[in-house]
DNA sequence: CATGAATGAGTTTTCATTCAT
DNA sequence: GATGAATGAAAACTCATTCAT
């Protein structure tokens, strides 16, 4: 029996909390947060209910623990390696082919990542997360709008169609209306692109 | 007893049914279908809690009502009038400005409509409206591609891109990041239409 | 059908309300606070589980009602027409007399009044009333001890004295091994009066 | 290996065991049976809360052998050299003396004997040592009562005006009210004997 | 018709007990 | 033997729905 777990880990990394984070995420991406009873979601991780309460000290927790756990993911995607001196048309190329890809892998975490009523049980942390990459993206935004590189709008109107179209995509991949291959992805990038630049 | 209520409208245009239905649609937008009461929905209604039945039959079938009513007022301000004849670019100008104005000055029920697991409650009727409005843009713009008018992608993909940057910027205009007023409204048709147009 | 309730009482006296209290003053007395649970409450006052919390808004604040509406008659019982101006064993004849007779009526309210672990889920309402009690009773004793009427010790010996007294009697009386007729009750204050008597 | 452990002891002795039922002492007289959950037992045990069912078979065995062990050693307290032959007058101080010392040195034992809801957890052999010392107790008094040492009242009368008393003392002494030392053992002693004497 | 008190099935959460390690 | 993670039955509490008034 080689043990492959090297270290003392209790929680974090263990099988059972994996297993009930990735029900949960398909869960609450499906029927969303109220929509989806405790047991339910013991079901599908195949733990006693009383388990996910060893991990998550609430309900709530738990949508936290998975929000913040997936935002970051995302927003790690998007900022390893991001060409913060190079020209913006490829900063948006960056970004677009990250984000794209990542939801292309991760089809049901961004879907879960962008529920309503997220603001009835998220705590500061996951609020706090949020916030710093929306900052972020609207600096480097802003900037290029003052270069002239973009159109003069509001940032926030640019930020509205960048990530509306971003998530209408996604949606609509996993509808099966629309298949976020690499084609798609580029063609999706060349539209957005013409919306945004001057 | 002097009835002021002319045809033999019973229910359709109550008094109590409208304040159901207002109040239905402010809590649900806030706090979606799973996380609003009832009950909560008659104390701000000014109603029983028992009133609510005597008009719907259950609470999915006011959700399904509000859907419905909210859908089919977003189809109409589309299609009232709509320049079927006209060239794209004026159909795209006279939709966008419709939807946004819509937006604009019913906000709260953009927010409803968008909400996502109406899939768990909705029913067929609410399921076919939906569909055919996307039936009829979709025809719109695949024509519209096909005459070299609009970028040579999946129908889908515009779509993708046209009602996502709506939706963003309704919800842009909710959280208050963002104003839907005429000068806005206008900065994101060119905007998207850049985006759409070949 | 003569109703016999004038007022628009809605709460507080109702039948469910006084049914409840009864239930749980009988369980909670016999089997403690966590040791009932509030189901068998509710089947005790032929209430569903739910009417409960439409009454209390827990199974706390529902003790806490009991112990507050049962320590004021208790003292109300000892303080209407107390002698205060009569000497002290008049006044210990008084509240002697009061209080047995309280108990031999209200055996469980008594036994409920008494119970440990009121502690850990009385408020701050339930325990200014219980120091209340206490602090007018240690005026009267501290007088009488300092009057040289009473044995020159600590009030709060004498106390625990009588209380304590009082409470063992109380409690055989529910236990059946004592009856708190009128005789026993003058005997027992014969026999506590001279513990305090110097 | 070296085994400290001299005779065939296996579980009575054990240092496990005894920490388990000093935690249970402190943890069941401060919070009551019901109110006191295994696990945090075990916790202030220092115990994994699977070895608490090595040496109880449950909770309610757990209470038990709490409760017989200190009932024993209170009897034994009063017992032990108990001047059966003597006046009853030195027979009370014998019983005053040891009950009180007995109680300023283990006070939680006290607490948690005097418990109420014992009822509905212990077991035969619980009660049944609790029968036999009031029944010991009830004896002698009544033997006192009819050499008319004692009042002419019920032996369960002068019986509940001393351990009411006794436990009052105790209780009094727990929240600090009171102090057990020698002089108010003293003082209470003569205060309950007036109480008692002819 | 309108009501809102009443309900019990369902929700989140706790905990005595078990069992693989 | 000892452990503590795991569990499911049961706790406290909520809420969609009904029904007597």
């Amino acid at each position: 029996m080689t043990q492959t777990v090297p270290r003392g880990e209790r929680h974090e990394g263990s099988d059972k909390r994996e297993a009930i984070l990735d029900a949960a995420l398909a869960l609450f991406a499906e029927r969303g947060f109220y929509g989806t009873a405790v047991p339910l979601v013991a079901d599908k991780a195949k733990v006693g209910a009383g388990t996910i309460y060893r991990y998550f000290p609430s309900k709530e927790a738990l949508a936290n623990a998975l929000f913040q756990r997936h935002k970051r993911a995302l927003g790690e995607t998007i900022l390893r390696d991001f060409p913060f001196d190079a020209p913006f048309r490829e900063q948006f190329h960056h970004f677009w082919t990250r984000v794209c890809r990542y939801a292309a892998e991760n089809p049901v975490a961004l879907q879960f990542l962008e529920l309503h009523h997220h603001t009835s049980y998220l705590d500061e942390t996951s609020r706090a997360i949020e916030v710093q990459l929306l900052g972020t993206a609207k600096g480097v935004i802003a900037q290029a709008v003052s270069q002239q590189i973009l159109k003069p709008v509001a940032p926030e109107l640019l930020m509205a169609i960048v990530w509306g179209s971003f998530r209408a995509l996604v949606q609509g991949g996993c509808e099966g209306l629309l298949r976020l291959d690499d084609e798609t992805i580029a063609q999706a990038e060349a539209c957005v692109w013409e919306a945004l630049r001057r």
